[in-house]
RNA sequence: CUGGGUGUAGCGCAGCUUGGUAGCGCACCAGAAUGGGGUUCUGGUGGUCGGAGGUUCAAAUCCUCUCACCCAGACCA
């Protein structure tokens, strides 16, 4: 197997020069967006729509096969609506987008582009749920949401984005509270099985958790340049909403009751997480079970006899397996070119089929993983191809969590941690007296922030690292995107 | 919102100091040869210099105002 002499391509910023150039490099040359004349708000080309889309039917399978049912809420919601949860509101107020007008006529009541829908949700739950018999409420909706950002990147945070936003009632507080977590296990399965980026899940502190919830559960990964991403959040919504909105229904003991509630949510914020976990200099690198293209077959020589015919041959082969497939027959680039091009927009493996291969009955078969490249047999060869997409998926999943594991480290002074932190960011696992003050303080002095209170909990101290108090749960520290 | 920076072809840039009517590389189009790691040659298309106003015989260049975007903070999925 022969490795690659160069580790870059020149069109793209290495990312030990200058990360977050290096990310908008990627994006750009990769043809996954383009800015748009408004100002955060980006256009997804289809290149990055097709990872939205895998994503899409991962999640939507596997909400459906545990009772969750789609539908669409408006985009506008009234004003009032957005007032009637206190700490909602006074979470979401500062980056929502207003429509004060139709056409011409100045309208009686503002309404809001939806930063999340909660509100108008339960506006309209409270119409509808009369029973205990009708729970519980299981819905979903595929849609986008608008948040008035100060300042926006790709994917990672643009003024509108696209997701899902689950949201649930149930009877009793069990029950919500297992609703919350079993999304959230579907968020880390979704991560680890088709994103192949590990996650740390657990519980928000306070300050961090969502605008209204009794609790926010989410997972948190690690990118390459050390800072953390939460990938996704699943919020045990209590009682805040359901009784601001009088939801109500008759129990089993003829009781009228508030039922509890639930939302989650994961959006194309993850495309960034793919982009900054798996990417490297010559550009993305794509999962297999995510990538829109799995296997790019390039002919070599293309105009010698046999080599078009052979390389269609091998594409409907390996499209009859159930691969995805993409052949290149443009005779106006290069092979050189396209193993370039396809390299930077991360397909997974890499066919190269000519007049010498098709004399040795063999394909050139190159991982855009690792980077190394060797003959593998026509016969058998969509056997093998399968097995390489699935040996490539395991490996990158291992990879990255190596990298987490590397990058995560324990602390045991708050000058340990700002030494650390300022050094070689990555998760610091630290013990933490639970108040808010100390959060805050920390935050004032390293810009690092608690990502979770993780559920799997080690016992590293009595004293909270950052104050001397005494401390209440081992958290993971980072800073964060 | 605070601090810094940049606006000239789709992208990256030069020209501005010392005003004279716009140029280079890549991309794109046509043709030919090439084809196992960004192939070569030839010919071509495309901008009026972010916007407005001013000075001047003449403004990409000088002056004033303005807008947009980028980076770093603060705020946030």
């Amino acid at each position: 197997m022969g490795k690659k002499d160069k580790d870059f391509v020149k069109e793209i910023t290495p990312m030990e020069v200058d990360f977050p150039q290096w990310y908008t490099d990627v994006i750009r040359k990769t043809d996954l967006v383009d800015y748009s004349p408004v100002k955060g708000f980006m256009v997804i080309k289809p290149y990055g729509y097709a990872l939205w889309e895998n994503i899409q039917s991962f999640l939507d399978k596997r909400f459906k096969e545990t009772g969750h049912k789609n539908c669409y809420f408006p985009l506008l919601i009234p004003e009032s609506l957005l007032q009637k949860e206190a700490e909602h509101v006074e979470g979401f107020a500062p980056e929502v987008a207003w429509v004060t007008h139709g056409g011409k006529e100045e309208l009686a009541e503002r309404l809001c582009v939806r930063p999340t829908s909660e509100t108008i949700i339960c506006e309209m739950y409270s119409k509808w749920l009369k029973s205990y018999r009708e729970l519980p409420y299981l819905y979903n909706q595929w849609c986008s949401v608008v948040r008035w950002e100060k300042s926006t990147r790709p994917f990672l945070r643009t003024s509108e984005f696209l997701w899902q936003e689950g949201h649930t009632l149930h009877e009793t507080e069990e029950q919500a509270q297992e609703e919350t977590l079993q999304m959230l296990n579907i968020y880390k399965e979704m991560a680890e099985n088709l994103l192949a980026i590990p996650v740390v899940t657990g519980r928000k502190s306070e300050r961090e958790k969502f605008a209204g919830a009794h609790a926010t559960y989410t997972m948190e990964a690690l990118m390459h340049d050390g800072k953390a991403l939460q990938a996704g959040t699943s919020h045990n919504l209590g009682q805040h909403f359901t009784t601001a909105f009088d939801i109500s229904f008759l129990d089993r003991n003829g009781d009228m009751q508030n039922p509890y509630h639930t939302s989650w949510g994961v959006s194309t914020r993850l495309i960034g997480g793919v982009i900054m976990v798996h990417g490297d200099n010559r550009g993305l690198v794509l999962p297999p079970a995510l990538a829109p293209t799995q296997v790019v077959i390039i002919p070599i020589a293309q105009h010698k006899e046999g080599v078009l015919d052979k390389a269609y041959e091998l594409k409907k082969q390996l499209q009859d397996a159930g691969l995805r497939v993409e052949l290149d027959d443009n005779e106006n680039y290069s092979p050189g070119w396209k193993f370039n091009e396809y390299e930077m927009k991360g397909i997974p493996i890499r066919i190269e089929i000519g007049p010498r291969d098709i004399k040795n009955n063999q394909v050139m078969a190159a991982r855009r993983d690792i980077l190394e490249k060797g003959p593998v047999s026509m016969d058998g060869l969509t056997e093998n191809i399968v097995q390489l997409l699935d040996t490539i998926q395991r490996d990158m999943l291992e990879k990255a969590r190596s990298h987490r594991d590397e990058n995560t480290y324990y602390i045991d002074s708050f000058e340990d941690f700002k030494q650390k932190m300022a050094d070689k960011p990555g998760f610091a696992k630290a013990m933490w007296c639970g108040e808010r003050e100390c959060e805050e303080h920390v935050k004032a002095e390293t810009a690092a922030t608690i990502r979770c209170i993780p559920f799997e909990q080690e016992d590293i101290g009595d004293k909270c690292h950052f104050c001397g108090k005494e401390a209440k749960h081992m958290v993971y520290m980072a800073k964060a995107y």
